[in-house]
RNA sequence: GGGCUGGUAGCUCAGAUGGUAGAUCGUCGCCUUGGCAUGGCGGAGGCCCCGGGUUCAAAUCCCGGUCAGUCCA
């Protein structure tokens, strides 16, 4: 089927331990691919030449380039500039889903080669351990969509490219095998080959066709993809036979961290530990416990032995690594966060402390950042233009960092204090998984702790497991899919913004859930979409009108919601419009107001940008008549005076009185116009994208209605902001009547509260301030009173004492508060004028207290105040020596009394 | 998007089953000493995050909000 293996000599073969089958030049009983194979190329390159990583990306790419390819500059790995299903580029053809694989976007060349810098996060256990595992690696690629019109080449040529590349850069191609597999990712699938050298696979050549729909299966696509990724790192690693691929990508930043750590290469250890971990299938911490007994064993060693060179070497393997990749999310946008893609470059970066600790460095990491950057910025000049901003994230999440940390560490004391007092020997599991999820500690800090306070902490090898197992109950919510037969509704709003009425056919009614809806052939109705509420209005035929409350697109189908809350609108009615022509308007003062918010909100994301960093990046917005709000991406909280200068430059804008540019655009040639920085408002669908252009203010994609100039806008106010989740900030305003009706409104609760204390405006926060503060002093003043009328009101009690059972008691029903009453109750117990003390006022309250004489002779206060208090109607407790009660019916009070001596 | 934890004096935190709001440090005053380190005694300092609810009674229980922290996808 494939002429090219032919052509090349290679042969179809069965792996005699795996079973798949491969392509090889010569015959082999193995597949080529770990566990089959083992590595046999650490101390033994494959190659004559040794390339370095960046020599690797320089001859992948003058070897393509040769071949008719183009290269491409990289994309950024913060896949959601262009796509909303994945946070990260996990692999290059993610750069061109999902609007090139569908045909809506030209590929940028074709065929072309990039070498795309990947995140995968899902194995960062073994990142160091296994030298292999990166969290960052570059896929090298070589990508071609064909096209029915244009086919470029498919299977054979793909084929003979890395055959002949392999040769190229001086392997023996007998070495090589190329095994039959089937890969899917980020939404596509198809038949591929693993190609494999020593042990090690180096590359994988995909041949997409199919669409991976949502319920597993696949559908055929038109275009066809050929889709490779070399494993860059492991090309570098295999051609120079290091210890671990960490070696031979990032020798510079792994020898500077060895001078300053004063850690030293065990290259036996190592090289062992790397081909025994090629053989092995690692998922977890247990894993990497056999790993590490495996090697012992075969170096003859004990395991501590093999510990103790291991670990601190590994420690700088992953910093290393986790920089290097911290620093392409960093410059590429990312925001750490405690949720999405922010939350994978915190965890990242907390590893990489939690590393440097166990070293026990005494740089910070943004020196450790420092070393990463020189090294980097040679080969992606692009990242040292957002040095500055990386290096302020960084030490801001390091002193964050901190605070968790110790904070972290006295949670943990406090807590094995209590388990001690309360006689548990062993921290309890769910207390351990407890910790770390609501505060982060990771086990090995407890453990750690523990051992300082002689406290037996166990944590088990599947602790991440265990953990991953307490949040399963996730619910997954579907969307239901709804689908309708309509030619496409004719967008009247965006030929004309300034019409109001329309002239339409009804094309049918259509039911959506429980409401009755109806499709024309074009309309002036906004339906709801990016954050814009729809129009509503009404419609008319035949001199009656029906009202529209709401309107929104399914697919390219404009439906309107008809309010049917009369008897005499009944659904036949409506049926009866169906291929009626009718006329319709809609309420054009929710409309403009809605606009005005619209063309705001890009105006205030653009003083954001200019005010706060290039990092700003909206994160959502929702549009309102009264207020709107966007969320902007930015790593602190923003201050009051830097809001004051968003505003202020806001409208700014708006009295430039600039004309909006919006215009249609092939998506294609949008992107090449304005980058991915048009997708700034959220990804829009379609072929055809509209582009809305405030000149030298503001470029989006936006489906939105907007004024035809900023000044239409009016005034802009922001009104406050919040904070929506760690690294996002809401902004909440007002524009237009809005804005000014908003300012009113401040200055009615200014002028209301000022009428209070009767002063201006301006004296307002004085006298707050004064007015707390003299009202604290009184409260104390009152208190202070409370108790020395209490004793007044004692002394002239103290005489009416009765003796029951050789107690001193007294009973009395004084003219005191609640609070009076305790504390004479309270006083005759304290200071042995009493043992047992019940008072009541006349307001229904009733205290009682004991001596702990009257507590030695069994009498309980508590249950007497609960008892007395039925009386009154109402309940009552308290403590041995203190309790209190009320109820409603207060002219009882003689007989509660009464009945708490006689319970005595 | 889904969870979890927390908000009490200037700081760090206690406050079992609802029942008189506490400790340490800091601060202020006095005492001890020739002075300092220190030691002793005493005082001030709390809208117990906000708003509802349950209850005779809420820092405590329930609901909502807010701020902060954290885990997972």
């Amino acid at each position: 089927m494939v002429e090219i293996f032919d052509k090349l000599g290679y042969k179809l073969q069965k792996c005699e331990t795996c079973g798949q089958e491969f392509y090889s030049q010569v015959d082999r009983k193995t597949c080529g691919d770990a566990p089959c194979d083992e590595y046999s190329f650490i101390g033994n390159p494959a190659t004559d030449k040794p390339y370095t990583l960046y020599e690797i990306h320089q001859v992948f790419r003058e070897f393509l380039e040769k071949e008719g390819h183009t290269h491409i500059s990289r994309y950024p790995i913060l896949a959601k500039r262009w796509r909303d299903d994945v946070f990260l580029v996990g692999a290059s053809i993610f750069c061109f889903q999902p609007w090139v694989t569908s045909g809506l976007v030209k590929p940028p060349a074709n065929p072309l080669e990039v070498a795309q810098p990947s995140v995968r996060l899902n194995d960062v256990d073994n990142v160091g351990r296994t030298g292999r595992h990166m969290t960052c690696f570059t896929m090298g690629s070589h990508t071609v969509i064909n096209t029915e019109e244009e086919f470029i080449y498919w299977e054979d040529e793909t084929i003979r490219l890395c055959h002949e590349f392999f040769k190229y850069i001086g392997m023996n191609t007998e070495e090589i095998s190329f095994i039959k597999s089937w890969w899917s990712g980020g939404g596509n699938e198809g038949p591929c080959y693993e190609v494999c050298v020593r042990g090690v696979e180096l590359a994988t050549l995909v041949f997409i066709q199919y669409e991976t729909l949502e319920d597993g299966s696949k559908k055929e696509i038109p275009i066809k993809v050929v889709d490779t990724g070399y494993g860059l790192e492991r090309i570098a690693w295999i051609t120079q036979g290091t210890p671990t691929a960490y070696d031979a990508c990032f020798a510079p930043v792994v020898n500077k961290l060895m001078e300053l750590t004063g850690v030293e290469l065990n290259s036996k250890i190592l090289s062992r530990n790397a081909e025994i971990a090629g053989m092995m299938d690692i998922e977890d911490i247990g894993d990497i416990k056999e790993l590490r007994q495996q090697v012992a064993n075969s170096l003859g060693i004990s395991l501590d032995e093999l510990l103790e060179f291991a670990e601190p070497m590994e420690a700088i393997y992953i910093i290393a690594d986790h920089t290097r990749c911290l620093a392409f999310m960093l410059a590429d946008g990312i925001i750490p966060s405690n949720v999405k893609e922010g939350y994978l470059a915190r965890l990242v970066l907390r590893r990489t402390i939690r590393f440097m600790k166990e070293l026990k460095m005494k740089e910070s990491l943004v020196d450790v950042m420092e070393i990463q950057l020189e090294f980097l910025t040679k080969f992606y000049p692009e990242i040292a233009e957002s040095k500055e901003h990386i290096m302020n994230i960084i030490s801001l999440e390091e002193e964050r960092y901190q605070t968790t940390i110790k904070k972290g560490r006295s949670i943990v004391s406090r807590l094995i204090k209590k388990l001690k007092k309360d006689n548990v020997k062993e921290m309890p599991l769910d207390k351990l998984i407890e910790v770390y999820d609501a505060n982060g500690i990771p086990p090995e800090t407890v453990e750690e702790i523990g051992k300082s306070m002689d406290f037996t902490v166990n944590v088990p090898d599947n602790f991440f497991t265990l953990v991953a197992n307490e949040h399963e109950k996730d619910t997954s919510n579907k969307k239901d899919s709804f689908s309708l037969d309509y030619p496409e509704t004719d967008l009247l709003f965006y030929k004309d913004f300034n019409q109001e009425e329309f002239q339409a056919e009804v094309l049918g009614l259509v039911k959506k859930d429980d409401n009755v809806t109806l499709v024309f052939d074009k309309t002036t109705f906004y339906p709801e979409g990016g954050g814009q509420p729809s129009d509503i209005g009404k419609i008319s035929y035949d001199g009656k009108d029906y009202e529209i409350e709401y309107a929104e697109k399914v697919n390219d189908v404009v439906l309107h919601h008809v309010v049917v809350d009369n008897d005499e609108l009944s659904e036949e009615v409506l049926n009866d419009l169906v291929g009626k022509k009718i006329s319709g308007v809609i309420d054009w003062d929710r409309r403009i107001t809605l606009a005005r918010h619209h063309s705001a909100t890009h105006l205030i994301v653009a003083a954001a940008k200019e005010v706060l960093g290039d990092h700003i990046w909206q994160a959502g917005a929702q549009k309102g008549l009264s207020r709107s709000r966007i969320d902007l991406s930015h790593y602190k909280r923003i201050s009051q005076s830097e809001i004051d200068e968003i505003e202020k430059l806001a409208n700014e804008f708006v009295m430039d009185n600039v004309e909006l540019d919006i215009q249609f655009h092939s998506r294609d040639e949008a992107e090449q116009l304005y980058g991915f920085r048009l997708y700034q408002g959220g990804i829009v669908p379609g072929k055809v994208i509209r582009v809305v252009k405030i000149p030298e203010i503001d470029v989006q994609a936006c489906a939105g209605t907007h004024i035809p100039r900023t000044g239409d806008i009016g005034p802009i106010k922001i009104n406050k902001t919040e904070r929506v989740q760690d690294g996002v900030e809401r902004i909440d305003f007002s524009a237009g009547l809005a804005a000014v009706e908003s300012i009113q409104n401040n200055n009615e609760i200014l002028s209301k509260s000022s009428n209070v204390f009767k002063v201006e405006a301006e004296q307002l926060p004085k006298t707050c301030d004064r007015f707390f503060s003299e009202w604290k002093a009184q409260k104390n003043e009152i208190d202070k009173l409370k108790s020395e009328i209490a004793s007044l009101k004692m002394s002239s009690l103290s005489d009416d004492i009765i003796e029951i059972n050789g107690l001193r008691v007294i009973k009395q029903l004084i003219e005191a508060d609640f609070k009076e009453l305790q504390k004479i109750a309270t006083d005759f117990t304290d200071n042995d004028k009493a043992d047992v003390a019940i008072v009541g006022n006349n307001d229904g309250k009733i205290v009682g207290a004991a001596s702990d004489k009257a507590i030695d002779s069994n009498v309980k206060i508590n249950d007497i105040i609960k008892q007395a208090a039925s009386v009154l109607g109402g309940g009552g407790g308290g403590r041995l020596t203190l309790a209190q009660g009320a109820g409603p019916n207060k002219d009882k009070m003689e007989d509660a009394l009464d009945e708490a001596i006689n319970l005595i």
